[in-house]
DNA sequence: TTCCCTACCTAACGATCGTTAGGGTCCATT
DNA sequence: AATGGACCCTAACGATCGTTAGGTAGGGAA
């Protein structure tokens, strides 16, 4: 892939993640580019495969971060480490990142639906850990784990409204997850 | 208000929603009314105006939510009716709420201001009851209470992505504040 | 030297954008 | 009968939209 190619998609990640995809215009972009808008046009077919691209890329840095866990740590472990990583992609990558959880939605056809597929699947490998954890110890044996995997999820999705580049965000994804585990009430009030 | 004004913005609440502000265009709210496009500058003076609107609804929206919430209850309780006030107005305002949650960042100037001020405010409000619960009891005394804000909010929030609406929100709410309090961990296996 | 590839240019296309001006219709109130 | 307000129309404005066509400059490979 060419240089300018990549650099492209690059400001185009940038500019959707801040003026959104709708209100991101093709001169915007060219002018990121120091470039005419018609030169645009030698590296993409249209304004909708920049989306795709950037939107596929999200989706494959997310799905890395979560090949870097180790299949054989108990379950609880690879929570923590899942969390973690979905965390560092935000914070390395938060504008393909923002993309990816807020402007994939206007992808139209085929795309689209690719994308969800991805989507899906990555909540699917999250949601995976949480049963495993159920079934194989670490978590509640009655755990309601599709509502466990929807908080945790959350909470790691809406990070990318607020978290800062370059946060350390290890020690913050232990602190979701010790809250995620132990909860937050106070020892002397029971249920 | 006329009734038409309301319908107006009805209209562009869902038509927010549906393909964002900006991808929603004059002539889109104008179809959506059964109008022409000229005659909708008889109630708005511009469109932003109409997102201004909308924003300010939702903000309202969710303040008056919290307002439900009895001040003389113990603090983990009124955690637990915020959370439910919270999934109630997204449920059964979700349109709106979606802007409120994700369109008010194309606001401009004052307006945009006003909002996030209301914004902090509402936080501030949830932040408040954490804190509560830290320092008059039902919650741990050593919590990380902005941690603990964030953890909530997030899970609130991200609601509005696959939140169905007519769903059972305060089973839902019970659920989260249940997990949030109690955490997922299972009893055989200690820190 | 010739050739091709990458990169960018100029110039324009038809479409759509948000907005305005001026006029018209209906109806309730006076 | 006259008034005024709510509501909508037509017609157009200048700007900007995404996209295309055809041409040019430079550099590395043949």
């Amino acid at each position: 892939m060419s240089t300018r190619k990549s650099e492209l998609t690059r400001q185009a990640a940038r500019l959707f993640a801040e003026k959104g995809y709708h209100g991101t215009s093709i001169g915007d972009l060219a002018e990121a580019m120091g470039v005419q808008k018609g030169s645009l046009y030698a590296h993409i077919d249209s304004k909708a495969d920049l989306l795709w691209e950037v939107a596929r890329d999200g989706a494959a840095a997310f799905h890395a971060g979560l090949d870097t866990v180790p299949d054989e740590l108990p379950p609880t472990e690879k929570i923590r480490l899942a969390l973690r990583a979905h965390l560092r992609v935000l914070a390395e990558q938060l504008e393909i990142a923002t993309v990816f959880i807020r402007e994939w939605r206007y992808l139209e056809g085929e795309h689209r639906d690719e994308f969800l597929a991805e989507r899906r699947r990555y909540e699917d490998r999250f949601r995976a850990l949480f049963r495993e954890g159920r079934e194989l110890g670490g978590l509640r044996t009655d755990l309601d784990d599709a509502t466990a995997t929807l908080l945790a999820l959350s909470a790691a999705n809406w990070a990318y409204t607020w978290l800062r580049p370059g946060a350390d965000t290890d020690e913050l994804a232990d602190r979701f997850f010790t809250f995620l585990l132990d909860g937050m009430r106070g020892y002397a009030t029971p249920a």
